[in-house]
DNA sequence: GAATTGTGAGCGCTCACAATT
DNA sequence: GAATTGTGAGCGCTCACAATT
């Protein structure tokens, strides 16, 4: 169980290649000038011996370690259950396959494995970059890696946001989009449900259900807003207690929550579109499958991830903050494809 | 973007401190023979500067990195909503924690997925250690790190097992005293639904299986035999093929496998336990809760998780390959507590 | 002489430049 | 002179040992 006997170096490699370790380097890292078949020989000395690079020794002189990591502040079973970061965890290996970096989830429970986890993540020479979503429990984290100079992108929007670079989608837009869909079905009574306000994206969705119904000449009314844990027993709370106010629609920041909502009328024996219309925010591809069938606010999860790879790479010269589009899909929960006059408003993917 | 501008290293410290790098060095690793006036001089600077070491170059030379890598071969959405793995995972933090290493997670997927992340885990300077879960898309990597030298603990029994330190359940005498359990409740018929043999669990579950029949005095018989892929539906399809056979009881190698031979008897309009009784084998604290409960064999996967990582210590002086207790803990699945007399033998934790 | 501190060497690479073909 | 190769220095640490109190 001892570590390999033979301590391979790119100076052993040279000796039994008869070159340089120079050399040897030049090949392990294609350069171009050298000679083919010294090239050739070298590399058949380390296919034989199975040389591989110290990366410790790589890492400390060209400053690079190679290595991305997500940052997740949260329950592993709460975290593995979630399809949003399943979703983002997929794009975020996609995007660095296609950079090259080798890619690493780092989750930590609480303050106390925060603390052990920061003077890591934020010591040179360990990741080149870090990837952490937004929310209450690591807005901190992501303010300190800022100020540390690390290499950091956020996924979402932190409370602290100066100078952060990060990757969000149009949650405010989106919202509007979903409330003035619900107004625009002759829904009198729209309601919101969201998460409680230290979730920034609950903040941004509620503005945009008061910019759709400022928009239609409606006064938004904070009777007809409900806040809770952004889960399926969160909306379930809520929605059971928005019902007290006789909403005939409510817009859902979340899916979860609106899985909830959809338990809670049913509990109530109010029938999805036609007492109560429902329209969510996420459309995640490995979501649960409602009935009936959710009308959401769909965000691209995949590209968030993608481009949080992206915003990580030193010669990134785009803007340092990137907002991705969403769009409404259509289901059973708004009532949308009951009046046939509606059904040209469709223009989510097909599933 | 850029890095931070003052490139803090030991020396500067040292200088800002009035001290060697020596000294400063000392103090980092809590060496004793520091002046206390001193150490507090050097804890001031570092404290005001925010200094902290490069990783890299204390990798170099100290020849270890403090991260212990858990390398996850399967699909993202896969693995997010798997029970064994969140519990796993809850198990190795928890071991990491008490060793003071930095835990992390490397999902990939597939040939391509493993070929990008092979070298880079193989590399010395990079992880200190490598957790891989056995099975058909990893056995191959698990024998590819041993034979390089590299300080790998298996989870469950890869294929290649020899000379792999690997901490592993009973799955054998779990699954012994499961058939036994079933036999010992006068079923006739006890079939036996687990994965397919490129899964090692579920050969050694299997020789369990035929351990607690042949103990009994019956002929196992491979008609009562049906094996698919480990996950529910899986489940459902062996059940219901196996099912022509008339089987009064199985026993099925893993819950999420036992939840889809729960639906495919409930569909086929057999009641559970009088029918069919069942008995499945995981037990974990966030598996799915099934109707009726599941009497099954628990093992201890957060345990699991912890020791993984005890043996991946240096240090560890332990033997290399530990295996884990398992135990019956009755539901209402398999019949025993309708009837009293078999009330005794309930020895599970209470849930 | 014991406790404390500093110096030198070296971990295994990459890069600039000099030396070789 | 252009293409190819080797040498020296240095990345930022830790450790052994020498030097200092």
């Amino acid at each position: 169980m001892t570590d390999t006997p033979q301590a391979l170096t790119l100076e052993t490699i040279g000796k039994l290649a008869g070159v340089s370790r120079s050399t040897v380097s030049r090949v392990l890292n294609d350069h171009p000038d050298v000679r083919p078949d010294v090239r050739t020989r070298v590399e058949a000395v380390i296919e034989k011996t199975g040389y591989l690079p110290n990366q410790a020794a790589r890492a400390l002189v060209s400053n690079r370690t190679g290595l991305i990591g997500l940052v997740m502040p949260a329950d592993v079973v709460e975290l593995f259950g979630d399809p949003y970061y399943s979703t983002l965890v997929h794009g975020i290996r996609e995007g660095c396959e296609e950079t090259g970096s080798i890619f690493s989830i780092f989750p930590f429970y609480g303050e106390r494995g925060q603390s052990i986890l920061l003077p890591t993540l934020t010591s040179q020479g360990f990741l080149d970059g870090v990837i952490a979503t937004a929310g209450p429990r690591s807005d901190d984290l992501i303010a300190t890696l800022r100020d540390r100079g690390r290499n950091v992108v956020a996924v979402g929007r932190p409370a602290d946001h100066r100078d952060v670079r990060r990757v969000d989608v149009a949650s405010r837009s989106g919202s509007a989009a979903a409330t003035a869909h619900l107004c625009g079905l002759d829904r009198r009574r729209v309601g919101f449900v969201g998460p409680t306000p230290e979730y920034m994206f609950g903040v941004e969705r509620l503005a945009g259900y008061r910019d759709a119904l400022v928009a239609v000449g409606r006064e938004p009314d904070d009777r007809l807003v409900r806040r809770d844990e952004p889960n399926v027993a969160g909306g379930y709370r809520a929605t059971l207690d928005i019902l007290a106010e006789q909403p005939d629609a409510l817009f859902v920041a979340t899916d979860p929550m609106a899985a909830g909502a959809l338990r809670a009328l049913r509990e109530r024996g109010l029938s999805v579109p036609d007492d109560v219309a429902i329209v969510g925010f996420d459309g995640l591809p490995n979501g649960r499958v409602t009935d009936p069938q959710l009308t959401t606010v769909v965000q691209p999860v995949l590209e968030v991830g993608r481009m949080a790879v992206q915003l990580l790479r030193r010669d990134h010269d785009g803007p340092d903050v990137v907002i991705l589009p969403t769009k409404l899909r259509i289901g059973d929960s708004c009532g949308a494809r009951a009046s046939t006059s509606q059904q040209e408003m469709e223009h989510g993917e097909p599933r």
